[in-house]
DNA sequence: CGTTACGGTGACGTGCACGTCAACTTCCCT
DNA sequence: AGGGAAGTTGACGTGCACGTCACCGTAACG
């Protein structure tokens, strides 16, 4: 019953992060640990959303970017104008992560287009200096 | 002929950047503007290179990280052994690269998801509310 | 009952990527 | 010759995302 929750190590040693780390995103209200007394201990609603954070950052979004799209991952029972406005903003988080993805393949198709140019000519190289 | 080289306000406004960026990427040898007595000259060398870092910084990749990938973009004449460990940096970055799109599909389809689910519930919420 | 381990709370420090501001040149215009 | 616009070099300031350190609580172990 005890991966119900875990302790911050437990979390530490599964996503490979601080405490400080975490408890900074809990200070920014970017996860909810319950507490046992002092100590806190994070429900698996908290490991989804810590997993979703770390893929976030890997792109360059920024802590409270990551948090407003959180938040619509548990829009439960809101009002319905704040409901309409999470949902533009995931719309155009959306749209972002569409461009990102198409600048992304540019990245990609570029830099391996370059390492092959740079393979011809470390061969050429090799093969002048032989 | 002066679209050949530009100044640094014509730079800022093409790429929707400060002067300061400008000075600051010189100053960390991302980019290499020639001087006409002080002022700084910006070739169309500098320009791809400053395109590339633009779409660099949009993935969370740092200065640093984009300066050993564009190094690559005119690795002329270097010795076998500089070339092929920038080789190897490269194809590091691409598989990188590759596994940050395959993050970005999923992220994109899960919030697409989420977006349909908080579509559902907004629906439901203005019928019964009806 | 001491101490070792784990966890907590401030509070200050750090690296990155610039922003901001002061104090010059340099060029152009009238 | 005077004045403004654009550019330059320091140098210090700033926001973000934590790192680090000092100090405190407490649960467990020998």
């Amino acid at each position: 019953m005890s991966d119900q929750v875990m302790t911050i190590r437990e979390m530490c040693d599964a996503f490979d992060v601080t405490p400080r780390t975490l408890r900074f995103y809990e200070s920014k209200e970017l996860l909810f640990p319950i507490r046992d007394g002092q100590k806190r201990l994070f429900t698996r609603r908290d490991r989804g959303r810590l997993k979703l954070i770390l893929r976030g950052k890997r792109f360059g979004f920024s802590l409270e970017d990551i948090r407003q799209v959180l938040d619509l991952y548990d829009l439960g029972d809101r009002e319905r104008t704040q409901m309409t406005r999470a949902l533009e903003l995931a719309r155009d988080r959306l749209a972002e992560m569409r461009r990102q993805r198409d600048d992304l393949d540019t990245m990609i198709a570029e830099l391996n287009e370059q390492i092959i140019e740079g393979e011809k000519a470390l061969a050429e190289k090799n093969r002048t200096a032989a």
